[in-house]
DNA sequence: TTAAAAATTAATCATTTGATTAAAAAAATT
DNA sequence: AATTTTTTTAATCAAATGATTAATTTTTAA
């Protein structure tokens, strides 16, 4: 029976498929990945792939789960802390979440994609229900709402704007700079603007109305 | 040779070919669709996809293009009104671009992969550069920014904006409603919402910095 | 009505692709 | 050093898949 123990040989062999695997997925998607791309990205037999992961499907379940639970964790962590307000959630979420995203341009895009082909299956992997509705954040948005500070009454509408002003130029990337001529290097720019830019908006359209 | 005259019947068989391929292409995208499920959906052979397009390639190209131009066309027309407002037009594309995608869900998620993995040879087929840059809407913007309504210079971020708020929910519908445990219904009626919410908070959120 | 053209189908091909197998090489254990 | 276990490879399989072909049916035209 292999991989019981931890050497280094096959630790890095296992390693090394796993980041080809995670590159190939998040670039192409599971339907347009060939298992050969990825033996051929992490450089060792096709044979290899199926002996150390039995199956692309296998093998694409654990790059899923290891990516979604790492963009969920940060969020559920900051939506949840007893001691910070509304406004530094947000500022929070903003700048974590563009820096993440920086580092894996490609992963908004990824899971979106692949929460389309199988949403109850890859949903099941975290639980995002809790983790969500008896949030801290929700708990402090009504509580806002109370006062008066916020005028839209929805959490949901709350949180989607935030999501979407943050997420979705990512997704657009391709369409913004092939509709705008611009660089990647000036995209990224407008990015890190958004950073600060994004938490100003907020608090100033979750107050109109 | 094939198909030159208008026979209803000529046409109908094409055209219930072509439905069908939009149907599966804008749900499943290029790589996860087989030719096989067209045929199906249709109600015809497998060789009539090929009799009457040649290629599964060829006919994606041309259910894309006709839904990408259906997706510009109005934005186009919309941000170049001569005679309507900036404020008029944030209306306009919200309602327009929310009615849209209300009809067909899948489209912007569709457009969006799919450009992932081509982006020069989708973005060719339309003049969206021209169409944006040299826009009645930039134009007004600078404007607006010149009498100090407008704080942010820079007017990408006031159409990524504008469109983040539009289009993200859609793209994230299956993690919404897994996240949430909300219906469809629900989810529509959060989208009607924003028909209207979404021009306030854009104003709002503009005219601050 | 008959001949030609167009549309449709069943059968089949060739390639791609995920996966397995049997043998060889490398590493670990005794 | 000898043996067992683990890792790696080349070769191959079987199923899926896009596409073609040759024959059949339907429609159009003469």
């Amino acid at each position: 029976m292999a991989h019981k123990d931890n050497t280094d040989e096959r630790l890095s062999t296992e390693q090394r498929i796993k980041a080809a695997a995670r590159d190939v997925f998040h670039k192409k998607g599971y339907a347009a990945t060939r298992t050969r791309d990825i033996a051929d990205a992490a450089g060792i037999n096709l044979a290899l792939l199926n002996y150390y992961f039995r199956s692309k499907e296998k093998l694409f379940s654990i790059i899923m789960t290891e990516t979604l639970t790492g963009f969920v964790r940060n969020m559920s962590f900051v939506l949840n802390g007893e001691t910070t307000s509304l406004e530094q959630k947000v500022e929070a979420v903003a700048v974590n979440y563009i820096d993440l995203i920086l580092k894996e341009p490609e992963v908004p895009t990824f899971i979106l994609t692949e929460i389309r082909s199988n949403p109850e299956r890859l949903l099941e992997k975290i639980p995002v229900r809790k983790m969500l509705l008896q949030s801290v954040f929700f708990r402090q948005h009504a509580q806002a709402v109370s006062t008066g500070k916020i005028k839209e009454p929805n959490p949901l509408h709350f949180l989607m704007n935030l999501i979407s002003l943050i997420v979705f130029p990512f997704i657009a990337k391709p369409m913004l700079l092939g509709a705008t001529g611009a660089d990647p290097a000036i995209f990224n720019q407008l990015m890190e603007d958004r950073k600060k830019l994004i938490p100003v908006w907020i608090k100033a359209m979750m107050g109109a109305g």
